[in-house]
DNA sequence: CCGCTTTTGACAATGATTATCAATAGCGTT
DNA sequence: AACGCTATTGATAATCATTGTCAAAAGCGG
């Protein structure tokens, strides 16, 4: 059976008031700085638990994966290269296509990945 | 000044002739079967440099990058969640959605991660 | 409160990728 | 063709995120 402990609940709190995509290591130093002492691997079973129970987007980025609430059902994101700010899109052209281009080719159970990546307005003008 | 090795060809080689996307790993271990002895960490810079420059198309899987060599000009995939298989597609009108959806945001320099995963023909059979 | 089982957490282990650095090999010059 | 300079290679060590291990701690039904 599935158990309620304050942990997982404490990281599924935690990555709610994130901002933007946060890396496991970076969400379980943030909280043990605030927060009572939490191990390493429990916030990465935490993660990935709320992760495939779609609670949670994940993303990879280098080499590491990403994770962020869900606050919509499904939705993609765009983000900033350089300060990692994030902003919700919906896209439901993009869905369709998807699924119209996954059936054409015979293919089942579709998901996908769509990630619009660049420099935000104020990354732009400093970059300048 | 850039130098050509007949290493960083070989990389090339390799990779244009292999079905689908491949590990950095899995491409130097089937070289060291057929060609001539490769160093891995040769393979990698090589798959590195060739990806920046536009030759190879590169995404991640778990916890590792995959490479691909580029055929077309830009293009997204469809690819099977068991078997690999993968099928280029072309999607013009996703394009201009990322550019679109940037700019509305104040987004510049936009760059896009497209790709369909599911289960292909075959192996839907396969599954039931 | 008991007992059973899941979950935790400190630490080790793994596995992909990158850094190190001496030896090698392009390539322009002589 | 040999020379010199420097980019590149490659064996190995180092790094870093993530996962496995397993004894101790903590849910939860009875």
């Amino acid at each position: 059976m599935k158990r309620n402990t304050w942990q997982r609940e404490a990281v599924r709190e935690a990555l709610e008031s994130s901002e933007g995509f946060v890396s496991a290591q970076a969400l379980h130093s943030r909280m043990r700085d605030t927060e009572s002492p939490i191990g390493l691997a429990t916030v990465y079973r935490a993660l990935a638990s709320l992760a495939s129970a779609g609670e949670a987007d994940s993303l990879q980025q280098d080499g590491e994966s990403l994770y962020r609430a869900c606050t919509t059902s499904h939705h993609h994101h765009l983000i900033c290269r350089n300060c990692g700010l994030t902003i919700e899109i919906e896209a439901d052209a993009v869905e369709a296509w998807a699924r119209t281009v996954a059936a054409e080719h015979g293919f089942t159970q579709p998901s996908h990945v769509v990630d619009v990546f660049g420099l935000c307005g104020a990354c732009s003008r400093a970059q300048a």
